[in-house]
DNA sequence: CTGAAAGCGCTTACAG
DNA sequence: CTGAAAGCGCTTACAG
């Protein structure tokens, strides 16, 4: 079963070159003749020659891996990503190394372990990074970009919607279309996602002239987020509308309402969520929600991401960008609306 | 902006040993002091040192890390797929060099690549293998399964659910509910799930004295099987019931029914699926499914490639293995339903 | 337990 | 255009 695999010197051998004209045979614009090229091709087939990967990484120092973290697979504006970036990166001869974890310590020992495998720049997708791993990638090149989630490193560079602007759109739109009283769902605490749009959402209000009537945590958890719609509703005062600051969360708490509660959206209580997902646009759902553009979002990322590694190749500095790409509030129905609102709706200039 | 990585070799001189020594220190069982090892993991961490994998996987012939390829990752079963396989992996000290590819010859283009990175096993999900691809592998050594499609390389070990078996209970289940014009919505004509599941839910229409009423194809797209159902039921004879291939589907053919052509499911017809992923588990929708057991499909591929690993490791031939694991008929309110049925729903013996 | 040395499979100056 | 040689950063017999 020890199969030796066949190696360049094999190749070389069965093509009576020396071994380093393979290896140019097989570098794009590399200078060997057009018939040596042939004739190295044709010994590789017949042999089943490939060259490896690895020791090309080892001695080029570039890998052509991207490291990639995601943590919420169940959310599903992070497939959507996973693939568009993906195939992104695949388009330019790059690869995912894929790496699922929580937040916190273990997500950090894995980060560190994506830096062992020489990967040539980072994305974290719902993942936030400690200042420790983003120095050791700074110092040793390699480009981090953080999408749709964000942290005050630095050197990393940032890719969002427009978290803050949308959270204050949705205020003054519930507001507008008459609500009282009005709650927020929130995600979890810690994220830069749920903190931009719950401030946005309190200017808003404030700005309309409104006060929170009621906040709960959902964690970005459908369970949880159930639960706590639930309990809001059942209590002595109920919202007539709530703001859940993600789509997934507003899902789950449409279906605990209507099927646990039996209540009726927007008739009871207008539900209005944050992303607009797939899961969102399907009829039976019609959530009201602020659009995040994902295939924006996965170009500004690749794109970000490969002028950072191409300038590191030059031996050039990158500056970190941060990048927010505009959204729009989708008007749908699972919300009361203001009369005269189109599909979508605009905070007045 | 050329900063030289740090090596064993500034470790060792940092430390005062020998590069071997730094090497042993950061090698689980290898044969070093106590003394020696602390004295080098501190100056490790004085230098911010960490062994290069690749370099490490160049020499030890075993880079940890698995190929994953997968190509649906909007139907929501394999993103938890991913997810699984992705955490086992990395208990295991093992990463997901990830793979996004379609079907055909950019696929198998990008599965080529994957061995050039010199993986240690690989899993398809929602991918079929070309022999060719397989055999490379198998020469190589690289253990190979395939979850949830299959193909006839006899090299790969299969983990599937109940495909031919589901689509046979289905058959019985929407019979005996009295149905009478059924209909199957079928997925891409050239998986093995499509074909399996069909197979058996023909057979168990032959079992109950039924014939089939229609048949349309979906492709497993959302947009193509809600225009594929809308024109059935728009027909001259609309069935009664439709068993679509997948949930993926069957929740598109729901909405375009319900807010499309403003039909009740069950009244007017009954809808089942198959895989019981979550948003069919969503009250909204509440599908009648066939389940696939997701946490045992990852386990099952997770055990099956790691023991082909370690035999591979220890020299020995691996068997490929062929794992279906079972699922049930779990009964929702997308249906009609037999008098008398419970939660779930099994063929007579 | 430890160090010197060979070698994993490539790329790339260097000299011709 | 081509080959011989050095070297990428490790692991692991081998000898002590």
């Amino acid at each position: 079963m020890a199969r030796r695999k066949v190696t360049s010197i094999d190749v070389a051998r069965e093509a009576g070159v020396s071994q380093s004209a393979v290896s140019r045979a097989f570098t794009p614009g590399a200078s060997v003749a057009e018939g040596t090229r042939e004739k190295v091709h044709q010994a590789a087939v017949r042999l089943g020659y490939r060259p490896n990967a690895i020791a090309r990484s080892l001695i080029t120092r570039r890998s052509h891996m991207i490291g990639m973290a995601v943590s919420y697979l169940d959310n599903h504006f992070y497939p959507e990503l996973v693939q568009g970036i993906s195939d992104h990166c695949q388009k330019r001869g790059y690869h995912i190394l894929l790496f699922t974890a929580g937040e916190g310590d273990a997500a950090n020992q894995e980060l560190q372990r994506a830096l062992d495998y020489q990967i040539d720049g980072l994305v974290l997708a719902s993942v936030s990074l400690s200042s420790e791993i983003a120095d050791r990638c700074h110092a040793a090149g390699i480009p981090v970009v953080m999408v749709n989630r964000v942290s005050d490193a630095p050197t990393a560079s940032k890719v969002t919607g427009a978290n803050e602007h949308g959270g204050r759109t949705i205020a003054h739109f519930l507001a507008k279309a008459g609500h009282t009283r009005i709650a927020y769902l929130a995600g979890l605490e810690e994220t830069s996602t749920n903190r931009d749009r719950e401030t946005g959402f309190m200017a808003g209000l404030a700005e309309a002239g409104a006060s929170l009537h009621a906040r709960a945590v959902g964690n970005y958890s459908a369970e949880q987020s159930a639960r706590a719609a639930t309990e809001m509703m059942q209590g002595s005062a109920p919202p007539d509308a709530i703001f859940c600051a993600n789509d997934h969360m507003a899902i789950a708490v449409m279906d605990a309402l209507r099927e646990g509660l039996d209540l009726s959206v927007p008739e009871d209580v207008s539900i209005v969520g944050f992303d607009n997902v797939g899961p969102a646009q399907w009829p039976t759902y019609s959530i009201t929600s602020f659009s995040q553009p994902v295939d924006a979002m996965i170009e500004a990322t690749s794109e970000t991401l490969f002028e950072a590694i191409e300038a590191a190749v030059e031996g050039e500095a990158f500056e970190a960008e941060a990048i927010e790409l505009p959204g729009k509030l989708i008007v749908r129905r699972s919300s009361r609306i203001p009369p005269g609102t189109g599909d979508t709706w605009e905070l007045p200039a």
